[in-house]
Parts: C-alpha cells; structure tokens; sequence
DNA sequence: TTACATGTAATCATGATAGTTACAGGTAAC
DNA sequence: GTTACCTGTAACTATCATGATTACATGTAA
C-alpha cells in the first residue's frame, strides 16, 4: 500500500510552476520532467485548478500560482489530489458481528484512534509549505 | 486509498483473543465476530505469530497473546500485518528526468518530508497500546 | 478412528493506479 | 481565416493489492 504518486507529481509540478518562465509551462512541458504523460498532468492540473491552487486558460500555455509560495501547504496539494479521503486512511473492516459485544463495539473504538494518527500525519504536511520545497530545490540545483 | 483493514482486523482479533475463555479461541469463532472468513482469519494470525505477539498450536484451538496488553502497541500489530512498508506511506513517481533540475533533485528534496509525516503517524500509533483499546471496548460493553 | 483444528496454496472479483490514445474545443500569431 | 499549439476530457488498457473463497494437507486429542 502506497499513498497515490499523484501526490509527488503535484508539488513537482507546483514547483516548476515557481520556478519556470510562465510561458513554458505546458503539460508537455511538465510531462517531460516528470517523465509521464502528458494527458496526466492536465488530470492533476484539473485538480489543482478546482482546489484553486492554479490558474489555468484553456488553449494557452502559462500556469500561474494564486497565491504566494509561503502561502501554500503540502496540506493542501495533498488534498486537491485526494489521494486519501478525510478521515479514511486507515480502512476498517466492515460488518463485525453485532451479536459479538467486542464486534458491536470495536469500530466505535478504533475509528478515534485512526483519526488521530492520521490526523498527526497530516499536521506535518500542513506545517511545510511550497516555499520550503522550493528553497531545498535551490539550494540542491546550486 | 486506505491502509488495508487487515490492520483493524488484527486489532480486533487481539482483542478477542484477549477477553475471551482461551478454549474457544478458533479461526471460526474469530471470523464469526469479525465476519469474514476463516482462512483470512489464520493468514492474519499467522502473520500475528510470526511477529511473535501470539502463539497458536496447530490443530488446537486456543491462541494466547505472548505479552501483555500493556506490552503491545498498536504500531506493533500495524508493523504484523504487514499494512504500509516502512518509510514507504507516501508513492513518489520513479524516474522524473535528470536533465532537469527541479527533476533531477525533487525525490532527495520530497523524500525526508513524507518521512516524517509518515513517523508522525506512526509515532501516535505507537503510543497506544492493547490494553486502552480493551479498556475501551469493555466500558463500551458494561 | 473420528471430529475438529491450523497452515497454506490457488483462484477469483473488485477497485485504484498509471499509462496511453484520441479528439473536441480554445487561443493567438501569421 | 487558417495554421500551430494548447487545454479539457473521455475511453481504454495493463498492473497490482485487497478481500473472499475453496480446497486440501497436516496436526491434535478424545
């Protein structure tokens, strides 16, 4: 089990975005560096775009931010590509025997505790913001 | 994406194994309450015993938890079964292009990151042990 | 010997992912 | 207005993990 690469492509992709030439930036162009396909990235670009993290015209090449770098959390990168769902990333199994007090009881139980773990998981993506991505990328491309 | 309830599961089973008479502990009467089968049943408990948090006798029923409830961690039993490899939560894509430099260093950059969002889960998991989610489930049941 | 248990391989349906092709439609330079 | 290039999106595919299930070899003890 892995949590979707959509995830890495989308803040390699945001990081292209701040630091490329607006006019270059075409899904071809990110495609390339991703290595992947270009019909992909506008799937994630369509992403981005709904939770408002891009803008995009449609025909022409030159994705801008909305907002400034420090203003973006991986948080919200993670949630605009929904690779997990609030609250559901730890599955729990379904129908435990209701006639069984443990199996009545034990989604009521466990339930809090996944929401917590995900939840601390989840703080830490809120805490790092694209800026800190991008001053790591530059500071390796120097 | 969810992390496989194999995890719930196993959780679930301990506690079983943990509040009831020994004797009737069997793959049946476990997947009676979890309401599954009980050939996943024994792949879980084999995987619970090759971690070395039970111990079952073949051909007897009767599977005894080879700590103590305070003993064992919820991170113990996510480790058991096997959920999420470790620093493996996060899926980064494969080979974005070298010629690129945002490509190039992305991974290195992204890597530490999902690390320790992914600690910071596990951290809390680690942090809980069987006997709270027993305490639990037998307030729930009083 | 019988009844019941575990251990485990094999098979299958389902759903998510990632890759790919194809094409409709937008935009702007010439 | 035609050309070249772009985005938007549907449709199809291969691959893989999950969870359910069947089947059977093997172990245990009354």
């Amino acid at each position: 089990m892995t949590i979707s690469s959509r995830f890495s492509v989308a803040i390699h992709m945001l990081t292209l975005v701040a630091l490329s030439p607006p006019e270059v930036i075409s899904s071809d162009f990110l495609a390339r560096s991703v290595n992947t396909n270009p019909a992909l990235i506008r799937k994630i670009m369509a992403m981005l775009k709904k939770a408002e993290l891009i803008q995009v015209k449609p025909g022409v090449a030159g994705a801008t931010l909305t907002k400034s770098l420090t203003e973006i959390s991986l948080l919200e990168i993670y949630q605009a590509v929904a690779v997990v769902e609030p609250n559901e990333l730890f599955g729990i199994h379904d129908q435990p025997n209701p006639a069984c007090p443990i199996g009545r009881n034990i989604q009521a139980t466990i339930e809090p505790i996944f929401i917590t773990a995900q939840s601390a998981m989840e703080r830490v993506l809120e805490q790092i913001m694209l800026s800190d991505v991008v001053k790591d990328i530059e500071q390796l491309t120097n």
